[in-house]
DNA sequence: TCACTATTGACAATGAATATCAATATCATT
DNA sequence: AATGATATTGATATTCATTGTCAATAGTGA
């Protein structure tokens, strides 16, 4: 049988112990929220959410949470069109994104291969490339047959 | 002989006269600075710039100017790792931008292929997949001279 | 040149994010 | 389990970027 996988949200917790900060209901609802949500969440929304586990929880503390959880690496922004104040669990290795335009629910992919690519670019530009983003927006199975 | 092409800033103050905006003093300042600066340029930065060519040009014209660029298309917000505060020309057709990490030098480029790519992921994933960003990072010409 | 009115700059107001601070809760140690 | 040093909390105040207000000014077509 198995060892049982800790979850997303108990790691998380974990790497927030590891790294002396203390483990508190409000930290606990906020952790929950985002690591398992599957949506982008700007703070207010976790806010929201959150409130639901931690009936004390105030704004402020989401604001710090999120920042200590970028520190560690956990969590990180995401950047739409229509701004850039969402946050999603981090990628693990070189992964890229895809997200839903219409509910924010966001997959990790893995697999591009633009060697060739970035190689012509830095030939033809003369700069040093030493960085890619790559994001795909669209329709999730859920919101097409919403739409349809 | 060829007809002198109209310059950027020339072809931008046409367009703000075409949709019935005026063309001041104010407004020519900002143009010129953002139309052919070639680096990434926020708000502040604009105002220091067009500063020198229209002594009186307060921040909150720039402001109001660049909303209206970014209404006719001719510019657009800049993501960058840390903040999309920042303007360019727009992209022509089908382009994807390079940026220099240090000095916020700017280059456009196309001729992706990542029909494929989308394809498969959009197979793995169950999305239609309606629009990608890709994005380069790296050191221009000039600043990899410098850091040498 | 003139008159209409869009535009301007100064100032006020908004809103997201951050700093302050006394009260509270965590957790290593007892 | 109890203790106590101190990190954390929520409420409030504050900052800073951006947007609204408004009388004075300047662009534009006639």
């Amino acid at each position: 049988m198995p060892e049982p996988t800790a979850s997303i949200p108990d790691t998380w917790l974990q790497a927030l112990h590891d790294n002396g900060y203390r483990v508190t209901a409000p930290r606990r609802a906020v952790v929950e929220v985002v690591a398992t949500h599957g949506r982008v969440l700007n703070p207010y929304q976790v806010f929201e959410l959150a409130r639901a586990r931690c009936r004390t929880l105030g704004l402020v503390t989401v604001y710090r949470t999120l920042e200590k959880l970028e520190a560690l690496g956990l969590i990180e922004r995401v950047h739409q069109p229509h701004g850039c104040h969402a946050y999603l669990p981090a990628k693990i290795g070189h992964q890229h994104l895809l997200l839903c335009q219409v509910c924010g629910r966001a997959e990790y992919f893995s697999g591009d291969d633009l060697e060739a690519l970035i190689s012509r670019i830095a030939a033809r530009t003369g700069y040093q490339i030493r960085e890619h983003w790559l994001q795909l927006f669209g329709l999730c199975a859920g919101c097409r047959a919403g739409a349809s």
